[in-house]
DNA sequence: ACAAGCCTTCAAAGCGCTTTGGATTTTTTT
DNA sequence: AAAAAAATCCAAAGCGCTTTGAAGGCTTGT
């Protein structure tokens, strides 16, 4: 049997006969054949392949640990359709180049960007190197268009805080990832927002901006608790945070919910999954799992299809009650 | 100039003059040319990447979070080295057949083995398909000789046990992994030897096994706090876990150290790491990203050189001392 | 029974590199 | 200055597939 033939046949071609298509199969099946991936893809032009480009922030060889849930969603969507997931964590001073050389070997068909900031040079360098890529949020400052996916930081942060105001907070913090982080920006705004309406006045030393360790959290938690009026609520971007501010409170004899309230963002990762009847935290709940779906659904359609529009997928975040949040308690 | 001379410039071939090489590295430097990464991985019959399987289980849709700090390890010897690292999570149930694809199509030209239970198939699997590979862990059962990179885990809990008894804690509870798993074992038995030991018999009861979720760790605490003679300390294979644990605490009113104390393990997670002047957890640690470079330095040299017997290497996790151990309280 | 037409199969070219073996140029030796 | 040796360079083959264009085999219609 020729080459051709085989190729047809497990390519699923129409010019082959179902017989021998069964034929092939069975043969391939039995010796375990498969055709090797480096002539397939050299043959065919395309890499099938999609990179991940993770920064890990230099200054605290940090990894922000949603990345893997988020993987763990685009992974099987990738496999799925036949595409392998290339994953390189560069430090983050080194991202254009690292992209630029992948564009240059040819070695993916497309990419993901993680972690925008506000102002974030990659997208514009990437449309340059005419390469499909997503986003996994957005970039504020950014005006080309792009394929994202992104949860509505603005708005969720806007009702967790309105929440908080609404059971009888007035001096509410913000323990919030880097200040440069778009979804840290837009976080802030909807918080701010939220303060405004209701005629709320607070410095800011009721916000902090730092990388979303639970030492982090811990240490602007006491922060934040002890200035001269400290706040009774609390806002924060990571549920990894959350557990750090509940350290700070476990520390100065607060109790979380009786004494401070707390509202966290919830990427609904794996290894701390919330799914008390009742939660465990008050949160806006979105799954970064989902987000990885979806932008590994969306990034290979704009590789199938290069002329498409970029398209934008906002996800709404749940305001899950939970039992961190009560009235403040009277001093 | 000829397509020989341009390929020996790159490669670093002796038969080109550094005059030559100068020219070429300079006009590829200028139009940003890269060799195709699929063209040459024909030519070569080498595919240049690495695959991490990471198995998702099936039921809970847990990802270890450990592997993102272990990949952030390896990824950078990867890249030294010119290798890609090819990431795919797959289902638990068929993590073999996994393997044997990406052998099959000649994917990847080694791969790395994830969280091995104490009985692991995969090694054998792997030695058969002769695909050079390093196991993260080892795997008790396995007679085969096999890369592994591993800490001491019966020793260091043993000795976070024994020093629990050492001061005073008689009752102690084990918040373990999830049985089947390598590590898991050997924690145990050295919990085990270390109450054997000084002569303390405790039933199976203070023992648990669970994914290390935080969750878990929150419910698997209340379970022994709950029993009748509930234990004094506790010791536990994760600091993801060591939060709910500290979270379980709280809920009944107890304070860590005080009332409770609490050995962990400590991976050094990026996003945990613990470097208060006097650490909040007594912990066994040992970095995952170190043991990532390592496994990669490992795997690396194996391919360069298949003849190489199988080598281990064994950290030794240190045991840091913090403030969440105290002599157990008078009742 | 034969030609037309369709279905099925095949031989060969090509994907963009690396690598071999030979050709050419330069340097050294006599 | 000629020959030998060494240093450079190049043409062509080949990596294992896919894909094109053409040939062969079957069916159908008359």
């Amino acid at each position: 049997m020729s080459q051709t033939t085989v190729s047809r046949a497990l390519n699923g071609f129409p010019e082959v006969s179902e017989k021998t298509r069964q034929l092939v199969l069975a043969a391939a099946a039995k010796h375990n054949y498969k055709p090797n991936s480096r002539a397939r893809r050299l043959a065919t032009g395309k890499s099938m392949t999609i990179g991940h480009l993770v920064s890990v922030s230099k200054e605290h060889e940090m990894v922000n640990p949603i990345f893997a849930d988020f993987i763990a969603g685009a992974s099987a969507r990738y496999a799925q359709s036949g595409y392998d997931l290339l994953l390189s964590l560069v430090p983050d001073e080194d991202e254009f180049t690292s992209y630029k050389e992948l564009a240059a070997r040819s070695a993916v068909d497309g990419v993901v960007v993680h972690a925008p900031r506000a102002d974030e040079k990659r997208i514009a360098q990437l449309n340059d190197l005419n390469i499909p890529f997503v986003v996994h949020g957005r970039s504020s400052n950014t005006i080309e268009k792009y394929n994202w996916v992104d949860v509505n930081n603005e708005r969720s942060f806007y009702r967790a805080t309105q929440l908080l105001i609404e059971l009888g907070h007035r001096t509410i913090g913000l323990i919030n990832g880097v200040a440069e982080m778009d979804f840290a920006m837009r976080r802030e705004k909807g918080y701010r927002r939220a303060l405004k309406e209701n005629q709320i006045k607070l410095t800011d030393d009721y916000l902090t901006h730092s990388e979303m360790t639970e030492p982090n959290g811990y240490k602007n938690a006491l922060t934040l608790l002890d200035l001269p009026t400290p706040p009774t609520a609390l806002v924060t971007s990571s549920i990894i945070m959350a557990n750090g501010i509940r350290r700070a409170l476990d520390e100065r004899d607060l109790k979380l919910g009786r004494d401070v309230s707390v509202i966290t963002h919830d990427d609904d990762l794996s290894y701390f999954r919330d799914a008390a009847a009742v939660p465990v935290y008050t949160a806006t709940r979105s799954s970064v799992r989902e987000a990885g779906r979806l932008s590994a659904d969306l990034l290979l359609k704009a590789i199938a299809d290069p002329g498409r529009d970029p398209e934008g997928i906002l996800l709404d975040a749940e305001l899950i009650l939970g039992s961190s949040t009560k009235p403040p308690r009277r001093r």
